[in-house]
DNA sequence: CACAAAGTGGGGAAAAGTGGGGAGAGTGAG
DNA sequence: CTCACTCTCCCCACTTTTCCCCACTTTGTG
């Protein structure tokens, strides 16, 4: 369970730390991809199993193909040096608009990194969006019963 | 069953003790969240896992991911100190208002974490407003009935 | 009143995060 | 084919934060 948020430096080669929380729970095999919204997400190796059931074939729909192009082509192996930090690569920092520091979010199960600026826009929610959230997650779970 | 209303200090490094009764319930794999009206909510593990529901994957709608990231992105898991305290991280101790004391109160299947002055604002009710408190959630009920 | 348990406060070692130098592999131009 | 250049990755040094440990105060209980 990844959870809590951190802002981190990227430096000039696009190296950022990994907090020391989260690294202990990623094997090797652990995937780096770009996300909704324009995060970047790392997935453990059980999460990404799951999204491989995404595959290519004379059936598959335009969207699912489009879908497929995009996870997988842009997508990355995380590599992590002694100091306990992956590289970014230029492609992927142009897609999340990331340049000096970044914030390095885990959600349940697994972790995205943000910009400052788009970060802001979701974690800085006042205790009214939060009132409103909990309402939601409680609606969402009342609608699953049924 | 969490139960009572304690007032304790917050120290410089931002730790709080837990009222020894609360801490004999909570085992590891506790978590503190980010709750309504501007309060900490801290979750025993059997609590939590019903939040776990949420999940983030390529094919996770919009409106979801909003709330994994805000409910997840803001907690913390627990760590209790040898003196029995947890540390409330810079971002928590701001979203809640809180400085150099805290009221830690239970509520029933959890614990909630409260500034003075909105906690002063809750638990100083008064006969007459407790009175009407309890006759909106009986006609709330009756409404959700039918 | 004495003892035990709970809460408070601070110092210091260890861990985590940050930044930069430089070796080695790969690439392209002359 | 060789040389210059870039990019990646490994290593080292420094700063900051975390958390572990010890000591003291306060509260509650027999």
């Amino acid at each position: 369970m990844f959870l809590g948020t951190y802002r981190h430096s990227v430096d000039a080669k696009g190296r950022v730390a990994i907090p020391a929380r989260f690294r202990e729970q990623l094997p090797t095999g652990t995937v780096i991809a770009k996300g909704a919204e324009g995060c970047l997400q790392v997935y453990p190796p059980t999460e990404w199993a799951q999204e491989q059931g995404l595959r290519l074939g004379s059936t598959t729909p335009a969207e699912e193909r489009r879908l497929a192009r995009m996870m997988f082509g842009a997508a990355r192996e995380c590599e992590f040096d002694a100091q306990g930090r992956i590289v970014l690569s230029a492609d992927q920092r142009q897609y999340a608009g990331i340049t000096a520091t970044a914030w390095i979010v885990g959600v349940n199960n697994l972790i995205e990194i943000w910009n400052d600026e788009q970060w802001r826009r979701i974690g800085d929610a006042t205790p009214e969006e939060y009132t409103r959230i909990q309402d939601q997650v409680a609606e969402r779970r009342r609608a699953q019963r049924t």
